[in-house]
DNA sequence: CATATTTTTTAGTCTAGACTAAAAAATATG
DNA sequence: CATATTTTTTAGTCTAGACTAAAAAATATG
């Protein structure tokens, strides 16, 4: 059992590892749990003593597979009940991470256990992010422009390239929000329309809508 | 804001207050916080200091205007999450305390009015306790017998004197747990039989069955 | 009611996790 | 490649909240 400190120290050097591959800094580590150089290279000697990471001195730290599965328990913790603050209580998707990064403290396998089984076991968060399974596993995701997709292939809304008015408009008409899944039903290379299905519905998209949303992909 | 472990003796002695009138000394203060005599006087100090609650040497605390308010919204909170383990992630009630101990230090106003909602502002938690309103109102009740009930009078089961399996088995068979509400619909004199509404379900018990049942009263 | 006993506080330490300032190592540059 | 600059670590403090041992106050008792 790790204290507040440590889960989100390791927390953070698991998000700037999927950043950059290699060692992360205690520089950049303390850049990102804004506080002092000084603080990060004493809390990652501490946590190179509890071989939750490996590190060198002058070089940096890289987490062990010990390390790795504790971020990835967080990770998922804080996710789950991201979907349950969207999905259950009606939060809007951009008030929920202050409470999750409490909420992914609280120590209970058996309450994520039976979260997840409540939430339906959720894939992804309510940003698009995939739910790292219960092993830690994750999905592979990689954000792109729905016209960037092939027929058949399918992604979660992230974002949008543009954000006037008359084009949310048109999503919302449409039902699709952040975490909406979109199915790529197919694709005319002519000029670069889609059909494409959105929960129940399927319907024509031109490329001009296509190549402004952002989705994330497996 | 305050500290975990200010929170924790401010709902530790709010807990004292309730059982004997009066200050509440330090060492049953330390005795409730398994901790010492002089960690106890410490954070009292700290937390006079603070406003929470007024404390006079060698007399003991008693928590101000300000140190209840602090006491029932950490309560409510504590009883309102365990309402959510048990209503809608189907824990056992003997199970969720532990879990609620963490969950109760959530900072979040909004996140407590919405999950009240969507539990439908439950009154009582799964061990029958009232869950204060956001004035830190408690409906204010009282551990009784059932047979003590008057006709047309109700309380919510919170335990039992007998406990052998053919007692459990004929409760279990009524659908009458911990936390289950009992109106008493109607009550013979000549021998404390009564007749009571449970869910949906209406039907005779006799005293026997009634002064074996603990129920919590307004 | 003086003294013994119990309760409570005070004084002094310890640890986790923050900080500042200085030292040391790594890297960049003429 | 020697030196200047940047990055990183070390040494020494500080605070919250725990602890032990001793002192002081309150209470019990002959």
């Amino acid at each position: 059992m790790y204290s507040l400190a440590e889960e989100n120290y390791i927390k953070a050097i698991f998000h700037l590892q999927q950043q950059k591959k290699g060692a992360v800094s205690t520089n950049a580590i303390a850049d990102s749990m804004e506080t002092k150089a000084s603080s990060a290279t004493d809390m990652v000697q501490k946590l190179a003593d509890k071989k939750v990471l490996s590190y060198v001195k002058y070089k940096g730290a890289q987490l062990t597979q010990e390390g790795r599965k504790t971020a990835t328990t967080i990770i998922r913790k804080h996710r789950l009940w991201e979907v349950f603050l969207v999905d259950k209580l009606k939060f809007h998707w951009d008030e929920v991470h202050e409470i999750a990064e409490q909420l992914e403290h609280i120590h209970s396998t058996e309450l994520i256990k039976r979260l997840d089984n409540f939430l339906g076991n959720p894939a992804f968060d309510p940003h698009g992010d995939p739910i790292p399974d219960e092993h830690g596993n994750f999905i592979k995701t990689e954000k792109k422009l729905l016209s960037q997709l092939k027929k058949t292939q399918f992604g979660v809304c992230v974002g949008v390239k543009e954000s006037s008015p008359e084009y949310l408009q048109y999503l919302d008409k449409k039902k699709i929000s952040i975490g909406t899944k979109i199915n790529v039903l197919g694709k005319e290379f002519f000029d670069g329309s889609m059909v494409i299905e959105v929960g129940r519905d399927q319907f024509f998209i031109s490329k001009k809508i296509a190549e402004n949303l952002y989705v994330q992909t497996q």
